[in-house]
DNA sequence: ATCCGGTCAAACCAAATGGATAAACCTGCC
DNA sequence: GGCAGGTTTATCCATTTGGTTTGACCGGAT
């Protein structure tokens, strides 16, 4: 593996377990086992490099997502769909944090429109879609709290339900 | 306005024009109008006034939803809800930046775990929950392609008769 | 063997950063 | 007036930071 791959590699690791704020140049080069200059020399700046280790985890995340989305029951594929915030934790998160510095990065925010627009398509709907990411949210921040699979296709369920009572309770 | 609520709004600011990686105590001094030092004297350090900054914001964002909640057909309730997105960005913003600092602090890790229970009060439900923060990624990152509240309810009214035709699929 | 392009690392640097210090500044009270 | 408390500021400081420079290194082609 040449430095250029170990310095992403790095990057990723730095990414999930210090978040972009606290990862300096020299974390990354130690992670990688490489010296830091390598990373002016490959990527030019540590926001070229950050950026190029987030864009990677989204497009492996998104492989991962799209590869449980398809086949058994609805309870089934959410389970699975959920399990991988434990198994894919550090794609996860570097999701996430490529949501926030989205934000500051037009580059950035125009390959997670993309990955985003491919998620919608993989999951069939802006609210599945929409679903995944929320309640990837929620089992970051308290996992104990967060709803299973059944518990997801059942209130999806009971959601058509609801709204029939809205709407007759507005009427 | 005393200097330590000018911080807590400068710094509010600040979360939502930079970012948390790219804010400095000189950039939340200079937006509150007034000298650094404070920071320390009012917060200990820049981390805990930023921490601070966000519960305030998060609990800002709570209660402006759980206004929303409530009221009208569910089409037009998720239309108000989306619309938050855009009246209240700079909250939503915090928010995320939150939930992704949330995995480095647990002291705001637990205040997000609060806010999240209390979330899914309001909602009735974490499905509902997670359908709201996730169309807030999408917004963020794209708001063109992001549904709006007819679509929403449209995709959950369908949810259920997919997942049937998902179910008799599999048999 | 030598040259050569690309790669790498040790050392260096200026700037920025978070925080500490200590002196001024109020404001209410005796 | 002058004292005492908390508050605010100007300034200082050590460290960290991102980035650059310079020379070594290496593999293949000549």
């Amino acid at each position: 593996m040449g430095n250029r791959e170990a310095l992403i590699q790095g990057a990723k690791q730095c990414l999930t377990e210090r978040g972009w704020a606290r990862t300096t140049v020299r974390d990354i080069a130690t992670a990688a086992g490489v010296n830091h200059a390598a990373i002016g020399y490959h990527f030019g700046s540590r926001e070229s490099l950050l950026i190029h280790a987030l864009v990677e985890a989204v497009e492996e995340l998104s492989e991962a997502v799209s590869e449980r989305a398809r086949g058994g029951s609805p309870e089934e594929r959410w389970q699975a769909l959920i399990d991988t915030f434990g198994t894919h934790r550090p794609l996860w998160i570097a999701q996430l944090e490529a949501a926030v510095q989205a934000e500051h990065s037009p580059e950035l925010r125009e390959r997670l429109a993309l990955a985003q627009r491919q998620g919608r398509a993989g999951l069939g709907g802006s609210v599945p879609l929409a679903v995944l990411s929320g309640l990837m949210l929620q089992w970051l921040i308290d996992p104990a709290e967060a709803p299973d699979g059944a518990q997801v296709a059942l209130e999806l369920h009971a959601q058509s339900t609801a709204d029939f009572h809205a709407r007759s309770r507005e009427a």
